[in-house]
DNA sequence: TATGAATGAGTTTTCATTCAT
DNA sequence: CATGAATGAAAACTCATTCAT
């Protein structure tokens, strides 16, 4: 960020060229089957080379998934803040989050399983990973809690509701990864989220409970 | 099915205990991660008894979810007939499937990554899955389509809408898979599930349109 | 030692026949330069047979000299104890550490530099090895005090005197290490350590003869 | 030797920095264990550059010890001449083998090692190591040989005699390797040899000092 | 039938050496 | 010349699977 020489520019836009192409690899394949040699073929170097870059195998998938949170943090930032349209700022985070968990939803599954095999060295990377979690968690139930205070929102813990908002995007998602994966249609599938938030999935004639 | 010797029946036992031992691990890590002799070890077994029940390590994550996916197919036609009232075959639907995808959520996922890597062998086994989770979502399907026909949900595809509400119910419990799992509180999750189902997020007052 | 099922001293016995193939590598080529692969062929078994019995490489270094330590430490117990003949037992104890010396002085080296470059892991075996050490330095130092005790050896510090006659007769066994090694003769070897000890080099003015 | 032009000596100059920093890390710690990136940090040099000065790593070992031969053969020819006294010489000799066994004896044992891992490069050096050797321990030879005249030194042959006085030397200087190194005491060390040299260790009968 | 010792293919990682700048 | 980024050969170690008992 800021003033960096030309040599460390170069060594972090490689560095990106290295962790966008194991990228590709991640998200369709699992961590463990995803060989140190499959990233260097598809980054089109050395084997040897992934290590100028990046400690170990773990650290490739670390810096991947904090670069995207960083990203979507920003661009929460931008997108969603006070300066925005209620509505528009909430639409703006759906899809952001939505692009979000469809590319990433899987890298991060991979690294809370290597975090739970207790593989320490990863512990320091994962604080931090919760720390950035945390921080845009903390964006969007600012939103919400804007949302309720202009009755745009169920009265309800706004923190609470930011996690389902996010689960339910989430779910969406997540559904790509399912067997036989269905064809994912980013505009139909945010329409579909868009209609349950507003209205539910079931007909609204005097609330029946379930 | 029905009949069968005493020896096959022995032998179908012995088979269950491997599995459900199995499962308990793969539950809580990753499919690579779990070895053969941890399983052998926690079914209280030699590591080449498991080859006696199946012809690989694969073969036993694919049991563990067919004989789930027959559990829930098979409960869903107890729960959720022509014979019990709409409401209460719905709710039972959504707990029976909570259940399922709480516990073999995971599961599913490993396999599904599996089967993209091409793991051959997995092909024969995946086919029959797909068959099967297709014969449950038809049923759920067939349930909707009730709902539509008795006016208690909204018009729209049943089958898609069976898909939805799946995937409404994964959100919540691939949530519990997330980085520093949310706290799991099964009965606090499924009425979350039905309100929305019922009410959807935002206010209903004048139904803004996102 | 003492009762062992018969599957433990199997087990044991292969252990040692590993050890034995390795040995015979460590004695000529330095640690780092015999691969896993090279004991593996030269034990006759697989790569991966060599874990089932020692956790690591280093672990084989380690057991090879601790064994080769028991060895000695018993042998000296044997044949230098307060029932032998004081001169018989300095000869007897002369030729165990030449012995020893000469086998495994080199892997004592390797030992000492693996365990200098911090490879943590070595430290609980090289603590054990001290004491196994010690054990034996002090059989020794007590043996020579009791030759001071008997009027045949120098008044001086037992446990120093000890200390340089090993110094001595290592000095003769690396002497075995050195490029261009000279051709080894054990009987003249110990002839001249014992002339040493008894005369020096410098001109002769009488002396006992061991 | 002699005349060389200013590039020359410049070249030479640098590759003794390079060579003393090697030294430095060769000491401690094992040829093999020692990172060609760790010479050049030490020689405040980038890695590429050290190739230019020697062919591979290998030869940084061969110039360290051959440089030391050299310095020690000069050093010989001018501290144990003929115009010295022969006591005074002999003394002489002792402090000059003791130091550069103390200090070169590890790198030595590396070297001998390389070689017999038959890494065909190093046997031209090899055989240059070898008759520098030959010449040093000529001269040592012949010290011995005026000893034995002059009837200070016992009637042996004075070739082996200047080989074992070299083992009883590097004796001690190798005892500063062994596990848990004891503490080294240059000026205690040479005392010790010379008394040994002298008297030998079991009872004395008289004696001359050094 | 149940077992676990033996195996080696396959993985991560290191490091001497090269070569473009 | 001096450099260090790039490389891939080679090493340690793991683990699914086989097979003799």
């Amino acid at each position: 960020m800021g003033l960096a020489s030309y040599k460390e520019r170069e060594h972090e836009f490689k560095k990106q060229l290295i962790a966008e192409a194991a990228f590709q690899l991640f998200r369709n394949r699992s961590f463990e089957s995803v060989t140190v040699q499959d990233i260097a073929s598809a980054a089109e170097c050395g084997k040897g080379t992934i290590y100028q870059f990046f400690i170990n195998k773990d650290e490739v998938l670390y810096y991947i998934i904090a670069t995207n949170l960083d990203r979507l943090i920003h661009n929460i930032e931008l997108q969603c803040g006070l300066d925005i349209d209620f509505t528009t700022a909430l639409v703006n985070y759906l899809s952001l989050q939505y692009l979000s968990h469809n590319n990433y939803g899987s890298l991060l599954m991979s690294l809370y399983r290597r975090h739970i095999e207790a593989s320490v060295d990863i512990d320091s990377y994962y604080g931090e990973l919760l720390l950035k979690r945390e921080r845009k968690t903390q964006l969007v139930a600012n939103l919400i809690k804007r949302g309720i205070q202009e009755g745009k929102i169920i009265e309800f813990d706004h923190y609470k509701l930011a996690l389902i908002i996010n689960n339910i995007i989430r779910s969406f998602c997540l559904g790509n990864l399912e067997i036989e994966p269905v064809d994912t249609d980013e505009t139909a599938d945010l329409e579909m989220i868009k209609g349950i938030l507003v209205r539910g999935i079931l007909t609204v004639n005097g609330g029946t409970t379930l």
